[in-house]
DNA sequence: TTGAAAGCGATACCAC
DNA sequence: GTGGTATCGCTTTCAA
């Protein structure tokens, strides 16, 4: 039924002449609405199976939007990137858009470059996951029409649509816990990458605390990852006093630390040790851990951005996620497993 | 700096009007080794830079090869594939590519609508991370002048290239190793996803034990997951006869399997039971588990993909991955750890 | 219903 | 060095 190799895109003229009608019937053909002959339509479609033709989508939109959404991310292979990807890529899809990912450092040069990659495919929009381009750059997507939407910046940008979580509402929740457990001695563990959601975290928790007149510690790990958690555990219980109670600003801290103090210093959780994270990864429920922590609504909020990108008008009331200053806002879900006690040990 | 939102994409005729240049100036400006006067080129990139222009890599490309190289793949979250997808986005960019990634199902159908969207977008390349498409398929793209490779798919299929790891050499090796530790009744746990590579690495180990007339037990768990590991050590080890040594397909399986053996039956690893597992993922090396695995060379073999798109010919001996009937075979790398002992208990 | 022709944004080839 | 023109693959008028 094949023809032999072209070795180039078979292209609708050559369906075209083989089926002896002209290129515009073969166009019809392949635009739902038009109209065609059931005779012609049958040559085209005979001729477009037998040489392997595709509508160039490319060509197609040289005229319109592309249908091309730009995903920008840095340490793709993280649980809550992955789990963000998955969710966009495939809400997406199923909304017809063309998903590119660009995978980047997250410092805002990088960002930037990847950005600009976004504009010299014509995106209709780019969806930022990791780091902050400029403002400059961002407006000059918009004055290209393109759609920037950034998550999880707590330090939205003008112009830009802003999806992100509660950060204050878990911190709170979370130093909840920690009293409640009667943890005495309360600690935070952050890490180096001072992105806005993990200082928001750790600026919500000392807050909470302060209001209580209860002091917090707050330790920095290295990179955020789980053998920063496990260096942090080393260095933190090796002191005098040590915190009997600690909330880590990602789970995957949060494991680290939790196996540091067991392994090296044969802490028992939640008995001499409370931990709280925060995402909920899949790897917080696993029995070795069991950790109570924050769930990120990673599909809802995927479902809010693509309804940013494809609903036509500001998104109608009611919202998916709370408003706030422009920003959509969803409350992360607390999953309470057994790193923290209920009740004073 | 900037003019008002054209709420559209700025074209180069418009810079060229602007400009007070003609069109190609403006073309020209923008493509290097191209000659442009000083002064022209001061003018362009002056209006380029009040428009906010972008070359339109898009129709660019409607002369030449599109640049776009496309990643089919499912179940993207779990750390094999994240792994896998980073390591390749990243390269492929380095390489001047663009990344399309579609995210699908594995199954035969999704793979072949995703397969059939990446002609519609004119990419130069297909990577299939996960699942086959029908070889008619694979034809067409082949016949569009599309490079179709296939990762992990020992079922390789004629046309395509293939780029896997060998299965084989880890599985006589985890044998060899339970051997060693003295395991008596030997097992190996699958999932209920028969894809080639799995099916590989069981059948290459019951091979290799019937080489030494030892039985194995052959367990099957749900799909390839955390979960599937733990349901399975609960099955396992109801039974009268349960194993003392068992070589999972997969990390994530022997992950759950050992928390699975550790916490529904008290069993203490190495001591009772030696696991090993397969890829390396990362959770694998985590305090908890200490999991003797075997890796595999996502990175090189990533880099051997890219290989295979940006080198014009046939890849030139000496190869980077051993090729084996028109396959580049990796060897995973052997990871020893703690949860297999060194000798007989 | 059909084919011819214009146009989308960019590049390559021409004369000038 | 420069501007005009054809061309890439496609959709969309517009006449026939």
């Amino acid at each position: 039924m094949r023809e032999v190799n072209p070795k180039v895109f078979v292209s609708a003229k050559m369906v075209a002449e083989r089926a002896g009608v002209s290129r515009s019937a073969v166009s019809r053909t392949f635009t739902d609405g038009a109209s065609v002959s059931e005779e012609t339509r049958r040559k085209v479609m005979e001729a477009a199976e037998a040489l392997g033709y595709h509508v160039n989508h490319l060509a197609r939109q040289l005229r319109e939007r592309s249908n091309i959404v730009c995903l920008i991310v840095s340490d793709m292979t993280t649980p809550v990137r992955a789990g963000m990807l998955e969710s966009l890529t495939r809400k997406l899809q199923a909304a017809g858009k063309i998903t590119m990912v660009i995978n980047t450092e997250s410092n805002e040069e990088s960002v930037g470059r990847a950005l600009k990659l976004t504009l010299h495919y014509r995106a209709d929009a780019t969806v930022v996951l990791s780091g902050t381009p400029s403002s400059s750059l961002v407006h000059t997507a918009l004055a290209n029409g393109q759609q920037v939407v950034l998550i999880n910046r707590d330090d939205g940008l003008h112009g830009a649509q802003n999806v992100g979580v509660d950060n204050g509402m878990a911190a709170k929740e979370a130093l909840f816990l920690l009293r409640r457990a009667g943890c005495r001695r309360i600690g935070l563990l952050t890490s180096q990458a001072r992105t806005p959601s993990l200082l928001a975290r750790e600026r919500c928790f000392t807050a909470a605390a302060s209001a209580c007149n209860l002091e917090v510690t707050v330790f920095e790990a290295g990179p955020t990852g789980y053998r920063s958690g496990y260096e942090a555990a080393r260095r933190v219980f090796a002191r005098s006093v040590s915190p009997d109670g600690v909330f880590c600003v990602t789970d995957l801290l949060a494991l680290g630390f939790m196996d540091g103090a067991r392994q090296e210093f044969g802490l028992k959780i939640p008995e001499d040790l409370c931990v709280i994270g925060f995402d909920n990864i899949e790897q917080a429920g696993w029995e070795a851990y069991q950790l109570t922590t924050f769930e990120q609504p990673l599909d809802r909020m995927a479902g809010h951005v693509v309804d940013l990108l494809t609903l036509p008008e500001p998104l109608p009331e009611p919202l998916r996620g709370r408003q706030s200053g422009g920003a959509a806002i969803f409350e992360p879900l607390p999953v309470w497993r057994r790193s923290v006690r209920a009740k004073p040990a």
